[in-house]
DNA sequence: CGTGATATTGAATTGCATCAAGCTAAGTGG
DNA sequence: CCACTTAGCTTGATGCAATTCAATATCACG
């Protein structure tokens, strides 16, 4: 139930306290004008496994996650599948040169995401032009991640891409650190490392468990793994 | 020999009867503006293989292309290659949201490039609005140009990757067409070709010989392919 | 016309995929 | 709260696409 005459209230608010907005684009814009960009946005949540945007629709929205994980990826008829890249809380997807989706956006984990309709992110832009400037810088670093990704795509193998997807996903802000070794809590299944990765879950186990062999890493539960050695880890990784 | 007094005058003629300027980030700046522009920029010329900026180099210049292509790669100590992308006249490289090169630029054949100082380009920003917007958009076209190669390096089959290599850049400006058929004229080597494929170069050039012997392409002289079966070309590339 | 760079072709090898069970853990409903 | 169910994960045996190694062919440039 949504009170009208307190909603830009209650959204300000939202955004002034939004625990991820000094790494999001919206660190852009300047405390005093949250509201305007408060009014801005719609707040949604997407369960596990549910689909955000899909391949090939119109480009509505643009999207910033404030918790969750969110995957993007493309899809052939036959069933291959390859996960772009994963984001995570303060970032966005679903930005564009052209009017369609380029790939699907799906849940990872439970998410909470802001949504723009593309004709307000345009107006913000037009009047908070440092929006523009961090939004071509985060598409940058994006790029430089899809750099990243491209190589190891190319040229590492199995045993390389899992080491260098560990030690990544390591330093996501969303996972805990610890003492010497680091824990990553992986959201995402063994299929879903493997789609990113460009190899079979059975690989991706396969690989994971002569690291275990090897002391290099552990497994708990399967999906939180804790990096025992992370010079091994880093020189198998090859970067 | 430079004389310093035409200096500007030279260049913004230049700039305004520029073959790029339509396709490129600077149609963005309006036409009585040119001569900031010319201004701010260094026509720069390299030859074939020579290197325009290093991987892991400190970022000074952005770089836009007049004529020539150039190949973005990364490559590792043990010699594996992976090229990135390849950028054509009208396009740009090296923008980056951090101070350092993510990937060499080499010339692929002799190129001819607008280079701007990076306090350059960042003042026309700021005079300039629309140039952000521009380069955001034409950042947000190499990404989904990543999500493409990404695509293909993680999922492809070798003869999947090379049909789609030939029907992309038989789209490129820079070639010519004809009747029903299309040539392209490449200025890579199959090396190049491969390392942008994520195969090797013995793999590219099966593939190639297979597709001649289903009398899909033709190959005159090694480097300049028509496709004479596009249909089946594309059915192959999977897209 | 000769020489080094580039490209092709063939044979052998291998890293990862595929196919096929089995195992584990997290629900779920009785 | 426990048996049942099922999605997710692991492990093993086999196959194959692409690499590697090796030799030859062709191109391009002085």
């Amino acid at each position: 139930m949504i009170k009208i005459g307190r909603r830009d209230a209650e959204c300000e608010t939202g955004c002034r306290s939004c625990s991820v907005r000094a790494a999001s684009f919206c660190s852009a814009i300047p405390t005093q004008d949250l509201s305007i960009l408060a009014s801005s946005r719609h707040q949604v949540q997407f369960g596990r496994r549910e689909t955000i945007v899909r391949e090939g629709d119109p480009m509505l929205s643009f999207f910033n996650i404030t918790s969750g994980v969110v995957k993007l990826y493309r899809s052939l008829p036959d069933g291959r599948t390859q996960i772009i890249g994963f984001r995570y809380p303060g970032e966005f997807f679903a930005i564009s040169a052209i009017h369609r989706h380029t790939s699907t956006a799906e849940a990872v984990t439970d998410v909470e995401v802001c949504r723009f309709p593309k004709s307000r992110l345009k107006r913000l832009m037009n009047i908070f032009p440092q929006l523009q400037t961090q939004l071509l810088q985060m598409s940058c670093r994006h790029l430089a991640q899809s750099e990243d990704q491209i190589f190891l795509l190319g040229r590492k193998t199995a045993r390389e891409k899992v080491a260098s997807f560990l030690l990544r996903y390591s330093r996501e802000p969303s996972q805990n650190q610890n003492g010497n070794g680091r824990y990553v809590n992986l959201p995402m299944t063994r299929t879903e490392v493997a789609d990113f990765l460009g190899l079979t879950t059975e690989t991706v186990s396969r690989v994971l468990a002569n690291l275990v062999r090897e002391n290099i890493i552990s497994i708990g539960l399967s999906r939180s793994v804790s990096l025992i050695d992370i010079d091994s880890l880093s020189k198998i990784s090859g970067n």
